[in-house]
DNA sequence: CTGAAAGCGCTTACAG
DNA sequence: CTGAAAGCGCTTACAG
């Protein structure tokens, strides 16, 4: 075969015209069962495939979805990926992946060039005049911005702090130090809040000391912690985080947990490797990206407004070995095993 | 503005013809100076985008490349796709991510319908002849596969193989044990064979138990290891599955490196900060991913058929806190810092 | 149920 | 350096 086949060689092949391939192969029930029959024939004997820039320009639409995340290299992220993915090309949507950070013209190329239908936007930290610019429908995954007065999904984050707070008190901590999330991101302050409202409530000391998600910041909050060793708890805005202050505990000799307890958040997949097995507040990452794929596709289809949503999916404790009663004090809580 | 402007919108705008407003955007020094300037004008007022479908039909390229990895959610990748990504975009060209694993016939009409130039292949597990079916240029990355008949960048893994054995052999270790890749696999086999090579020429004693670089397996090569424990050390063919191996270890109640030793292979994020810090192969992700972009970007150019290339970048042995000399053995090799 | 024809929005020889 | 015109490969009213 000489080239690649297009429309009007299976046409020819089967005998019909390319409007009625065009219907047997989009719209199967609207051309009679023989014909059909002998569509598929001529593609098969042709080796045809339909070239998409040709119907997505003759269609308006480009039957993808552009997914727009801070960090390509975040286990957090890529596992989201995988799940919108797979959500997506059951609906026949391809996926876009590419870096939010950066270029505002770029991204706004990116996303106005008609590569995409829709976006899902997993960045609360963008600028937030730029993404209301945006004209094509957009989704907020895990991350929130109420500047961007978009539709979004996540997770209730000061209901998770306040859950996490509850574990430690229940094993007898009286004075907690939470590491916090990047100042101004959203759910890293919701965190942040729930966690200083939950130690009001129960009535133990609480503080906040400044972190962005990071390992690094995870070991800066436990050299800021060494001065004074006053809490006997910590609670970490991102199990990357608590990973990097149990590996700076551990260079000063302590162990955890029977020197300090330490809780995450996400339950990435090394969570419940690590060793200690992190206690860490998960995340459902894989329903996050079901559902913002099928929340897309339903957007698609209105085409006009939908009426704007917030989900939030419970985020679930799961105790495992990093958290226990502090040094000192008969256990009072009960703790799982992993 | 009622709808999106387009490119004879622009022309209108500038008193030109679209012919040169097309000019004047993708060939800026084929139009005067002046012209330029007007169309460029023009253009901000419009708020002009270019439609990449309609570009990409009359042009027959679609300026973006395919990436495809058998697990989106898996770290390793997904680090090398970043990279691919920044480095593509440099050069104008869009990155689509997808699954290689399942059906067929997906992965042919995503090679096939015209919204990629080329393929970044990162799985070399797939069947030959599918891939030889291909029409588009591949290269072929990380993973290897000869059937293929592919170009591919690598790293050269019989000699990281025996990197880690030379090292074990420094510390003191006479008997190791490697828990091998997915069977099948070209550099799990070289990595295998690499290490039983090694073993052989500097008269150790090497087993191999069979693994597939999950942290299961490495959890599972353990529980055959203990019923002999004849092996001083254990070299995994990839962190994961040393991360899983240590995790069973300590259940066991030994403690890595004083007990046994562990070697891993890829160097993950994770790897510097698993406690003990995984003594490793590091895997140079970042310039594979650019290497791969760039080769990608050079085979489009020549559009014919360049020279077939098999590049090999050296993985580098970092030693961190997992490998010390066995027990009851004298330090006889230097252990560096991590 | 099927076909003829228009047209999606660009780029690119061709001509000047 | 610039313009008029053809055409990339589809889909979709419109008509029958």
């Amino acid at each position: 075969m000489a080239g690649r086949a297009r429309i009007k060689d299976v046409a020819l092949a089967a005998g019909v015209s390319t409007a009625t391939v065009s219907r047997a192969l989009s719209n199967p029930e609207r051309v009679e069962k023989s014909t059909r029959d002998r569509v598929l024939k001529a593609v098969r004997a042709t080796g045809y495939r339909i070239n998409a820039a040709a119907r997505d320009l003759r269609s308006r639409r480009a039957r993808a979805i552009l997914v727009l995340v801070p960090n390509l290299a975040n286990t957090f992220f890529s596992r989201i990926i995988a799940s919108i993915t797979e959500a997506a090309e059951t609906e026949g949507l391809a996926v876009q992946v590419a870096d939010s950070r950066g270029d505002p013209a770029r991204l706004a190329a990116l996303a106005h060039d008609g590569r995409a239908d829709g976006i899902v936007l997993l960045d609360g930290s963008l600028d937030a005049e730029m993404v209301r610019s945006w004209t094509l429908p957009v989704v907020l995954l895990c991350e929130w911005n109420p500047d961007y007065g978009l539709s979004g999904i996540g997770t209730d984050n000061a209901e998770a702090a306040r859950t996490a707070v509850a574990h430690l008190a229940g094993l007898g901590h009286r004075s907690l130090l939470h590491v916090a999330g990047p100042a101004g991101n959203d759910i890293a302050e919701a965190r942040s809040e729930g966690f200083l409202a939950a130690c009001a409530a129960l009535n133990l000391q609480g503080t906040v000391v400044p972190g962005d998600f990071t390992m690094a910041s995870g070991e800066a909050a436990v050299a800021s912690w060494a001065e004074d060793r006053c809490a006997t708890a910590l609670f970490c805005a991102s199990d990357e985080c608590a990973i990097g202050a149990i590996g700076a505990l551990r260079r000063l000799g302590l162990n955890v947990p029977s020197d300090i307890s330490v809780v995450g958040f996400d339950d990435i997949d090394f969570a419940a490797r690590f060793i200690p097995a992190l206690t860490t507040l998960h995340q459902p990452r894989a329903a996050f990206g079901r559902e913002a794929a099928e929340r897309m596709i339903a957007l698609l289809r209105l085409e006009d407004e939908a009426d704007m949503f917030r989900i939030l999916m419970p985020s679930e404790l799961v105790i495992r070995e990093s958290t226990a009663a502090p040094p000192g004090v008969a256990v009072r809580g009960a703790q799982g095993s992993a």
